[in-house]
DNA sequence: ACGCGTAGTTGACAGCGTTCACCGCGAGAT
DNA sequence: ATCTCGCGGTGAACGCTGTCAACTACGCGT
């Protein structure tokens, strides 16, 4: 605030300025209206400024819209990593419960970012190589961490997870385990992609509004399912 | 056809066949553009029409997709249906995987459809008690078939599968299994939705296009999910 | 002090959902 | 057989949208 030399020369710093105060615009206008309705006109005439010219800082609404995806992402990994920080190391249990427990709540609290994020990505194509994926990666990672630290601690039955695997699977599991760095083999990530799914699941059932609203707060629901996905992975299979 | 009294007085049957081709010509509009993309003026030009005419038959788009869902959730109903009926009525197990297949199949082959009826519903409110609840408890209804059987032929421990859940949540289960009609308990509703979960959780993410692409076709995933949701009901559950 | 790039303006184009006023034909009633 | 009314259909219009092009003004570097 004091210093005299700016790190960076001003002209950046305000562009950043405004192409943030855009994003944050941006922002309230999804959550009060949802994704479809999301207007740059209606950007525009919030900030007082004339609609074309958002298009000195951003391509398009599909690419803005793209950004407040990654931005969603960003937040939702943020919030895992915290809870997964704040877990205790050696309770993997309690850890994986508190993690998906804060995945939950996230979506609870940004229901129009989770309709964002999660919900069906543009048809085909739009490979999304940018920071979507890679935010996205990171909060799997967090998921990935608490699956594979009770595999390391030896709780998880990995022999026979990995059975009736094809090769070819098994090859493909293993690169999507480099890819995120994660050092477990095909059965962990068979472990990992189940207990992702039935978090998923449950959790765009529920904030997609295909839950029975007769249900109502079906946290407990979420706690038995969370718990039991992780239990299961630490018993041996049945014979499948 | 060579009926002289029609049942319905051709004036009737001339509304039905544009209304019917209305939908169809936005069917395939849906099927090639996307959800976002339909247009009503789209589809007039399409069949040689006024926009306007077509207010005659649709009070709105958003009526149109409304219809166009619950039309998708009949269909994908259908296939789980048919699949229910060809199955063996002794192999739960079997039928189950039949059954579930059967989402997964009509889920890839129908791509946008799926999107369609899974995707966001609008944000609160639309209490969409229409076609589209009831299409959607149909479709719902069959996997819980399955299990309520497999329960019946007693392959599933409900005694400690019931343990745990609150008794006001033991009470709205128990409503909504009589919403559907299934003579169930709240045990019973709870491995139901624990498989319903995991099976949409499932394709959500694949056809969502979540899942890392270089995956490849995750088939033999799925079955090994399916498979282990049903064993697992099958088995007493760990101390949770 | 000058010139240039850059942020911002106005204005326009095409397309969208939706409404309104009109029109013609066919069916039902007199 | 004629009259009348309603229903399907048309065309024009309104206000909204995303997007682009031409133009202006300001500030920075030389």
């Amino acid at each position: 605030m004091t210093a005299v030399s700016s790190p960076v020369p001003r002209r950046e710093r305000l562009r950043r300025a405004t192409l943030e105060e855009i994003k944050r615009t941006a922002h309230a206008q999804l959550a009060e209206l949802g994704p479809a309705a999301l207007s740059l006109r209606g950007v525009a005439r919030a900030m007082g400024m004339a609609p074309s010219a958002l298009y000195r800082y951003v391509d398009s609404r599909e690419v803005l819209l793209e950004e407040l995806t990654a931005d969603g992402f960003a937040s939702l990994a943020d919030a895992l990593e915290a809870a997964f920080a704040a877990g205790d190391p050696h309770d993997h249990l309690g850890r994986w419960l508190d993690v998906t427990r804060a995945h939950r709540h996230w979506a609870l609290n940004h229901p129009v970012e989770y309709r964002l994020i999660f919900g069906p990505r543009v048809p085909e194509g739009r490979s999304v190589d940018n920071r979507v994926a890679a935010e996205l990666k990171r909060s799997v990672a967090v998921l990935f961490r608490c699956m594979t630290e009770a595999i390391e601690a030896g709780l998880v039955d990995t022999g026979q997870v990995g059975a009736g695997l094809t090769p070819t699977m098994q090859a493909r599991l293993r690169a999507w385990a480099a890819d995120h760095a994660v050092p477990i083999g095909p059965a962990g990530m068979t472990v990992c992609l189940t207990a992702w799914t039935q978090l998923h699941g449950f959790l765009s059932l529920e904030t997609f509004g295909h839950l029975p609203p007769a249900l109502g707060d079906p946290a407990d629901l979420f706690d038995r399912q969370m718990t039991d996905v992780f239990a299961q992975a630490c018993r041996p299979r049945p014979a499948g």
